[in-house]
DNA sequence: ACCTAATTGGACTAGATAGTCCCATAAGGT
DNA sequence: ACCTTATGGGACTATCTAGTCCAATTAGGT
C-alpha cells in the first residue's frame, strides 16, 4: 500500500475499510471502461452505492481517488504477473504467458487495452504523482520479466551477454504497443504479432 | 481529405477555409498537450481567436471537431513518415529514422507521447468513427514500414522468407509502446530501447 | 451505560461546458 | 447594383460536475 488507508491519518474501522474498498473497486472498473476523465464522481457513487460524504470522507477529491485506483489496479496487475511469471524459466513458459494475455484480450476484441497502460496514457501528462506511481509499477513489471530472462540465461536458454533489462523493456513495450494497436483495430492480432516478434527475438538470442 | 470541407456540403470561401484551418490546428495542438477530453471548446476558441458561431458553422459539435483533428494530425504524421521512409531501403536508413524519432521525443523528455497514439488510446473506446479513421492511419503507417522492409528484402538485406507485414506491425508496436513508457517515465530511454530491440531483430534476420 | 470519533445521508453551491440563437457583416455571382 | 449565401460576434441556456456542509447514526473503547 503506497497510499495511506485514510486520507488524514484517521483510524479506520472494518466498516469504513469495506466502504473505501467498494469505492475504489467501482471507480477502477468504471475508469477502465469509460476512461478516467469520463468517469464522474456521481458515476462512482451510483455504481458503489455510497453517498458523496463517504467518498469525500475517504478521499480528498477526484485526483486522490484516481491515485487510489492506480494503486489498486497496479496491485492487481502486479499480483497477476507475479503469479504468471514468478517461476517461469523457459521460453515455453514465456509463450504460455503470451497466450494467456492474448486470449484474455481476445475476449474483449482488444477493447479497453491494458488496465495499467490506459491509465498511464490518460494520466501521465496531467498528474505528476500518478505518473510516478505508474512509472514505479511499470518498473516492477519490467523487473518480473527481467527475472524470467535471467533465469533463462542461468539455464542456458539465453545468451549471457544479452541484457535482460533491455530485453524486458522491449518486451513490455511490444506488449503495450500491441494493446494499443489492438484497441484501435478492435482486433487482437496486432498484439499477438508484436509479442511474437519480441519472443522470436529473445529466442533467437539463444543461438548466438 | 476523408472529411468534407464543410459539414453540410456548403460552399466554402477562401476566408472560410482559413478559419476552419485555424480552428483545426489550434484544436490539434491543444488536444495533443492537454488531451481530447480536457480540451474545451472555449479553449479552442481562445487559442484560435474565432467565435463560437464559427466553430458550430464549420463543425457539428465536439465529436466532429475531434474527427477533423484526427484527419489533420494523421495527414501530418503520414506525410512526415512518407518523407522519412519513402525511399529508405537499408538498415542504416531505418536507424536514421529511429534516431530522428528518438531525438524529437527527447526534446520533450517523452511528454505527450505519439500524436496519433495519444489520440487513439483516448478516443478508440468512445467514438467508433474516430477509431476507424485512426485504424486506417496506423495501417497506412504500417504499410510505409512494410515497404521499407520489402525494399530491404529486394536488396538482400533481409531474408525473403520473413514477413514484412508482421515485422512492420511489430516495429510500430515497439514504437508506440516505447512512446507510452517514455511518457510515463518522462525519459526517452525506454522508447529508444524498444526501437533498438525491434531493429536488432530485423537485422538479425539478414543472417538467417 | 457513556462518550468520543468514525461513518453515513443527501441537499446545496459555484463554476464550467456543450450547445443554441439572433442579428450583423462580407463575399460573390448575375 | 442587388440578392443570396457564407461568415462572423457574442450573449444566453440547460446541464453536468466537483466540491461543501450539516445533521443523523453507528461503532468501539472505558
Amino acid at each position: 500500500m503506497t497510499t495511506a488507508d485514510s486520507h488524514n491519518g484517521r483510524r479506520l474501522t472494518a466498516r469504513g475499510a469495506k466502504t473505501r474498498t467498494r469505492i475504489v473497486t467501482a471507480a477502477s472498473d468504471l475508469m477502465y471502461v469509460k476512461g478516467v476523465r469520463a468517469t464522474t464522481l456521481d458515476d462512482v457513487l451510483a455504481a458503489s452505492g455510497v453517498s458523496k460524504s463517504q467518498l469525500y470522507h475517504h478521499f480528498d477529491g477526484k485526483d486522490a481517488l484516481v491515485r487510489a485506483v492506480i494503486d489498486h489496479v497496479g496491485e492487481r496487475v502486479i499480483e497477476r504477473e507475479r503469479e504468471a511469471l514468478g517461476h517461469v524459466s523457459t521460453i515455453r513458459g514465456l509463450r504460455r504467458w503470451r497466450d494467456a494475455l492474448v486470449q484474455n484480450n481476445a475476449l474483449r476484441h482488444g477493447a479497453y487495452g491494458c488496465a495499467l497502460g490506459s491509465l498511464a496514457s490518460e494520466v501521465s501528462d496531467h498528474d505528476a504523482l500518478a505518473r510516478q506511481a505508474l512509472s514505479r509499477l511499470f518498473t516492477e513489471w519490467q523487473g518480473l520479466l527481467a527475472g524470467v530472462l535471467r533465469r533463462l540465461q542461468d539455464g542456458g536458454g539465453l545468451a549471457p551477454e544479452a541484457s535482460a533489462d533491455q530485453l524486458a523493456t522491449g518486451l513490455i513495450a511490444a506488449l503495450q504497443g500491441g494493446y494499443m494497436l489492438a484497441q484501435t483495430a478492435r482486433d487482437v492480432t496486432p498484439m499477438a504479432t508484436a509479442l511474437d516478434m519480441a519472443l522470436a527475438h529473445i529466442e533467437s538470442l539463444s543461438k548466438g
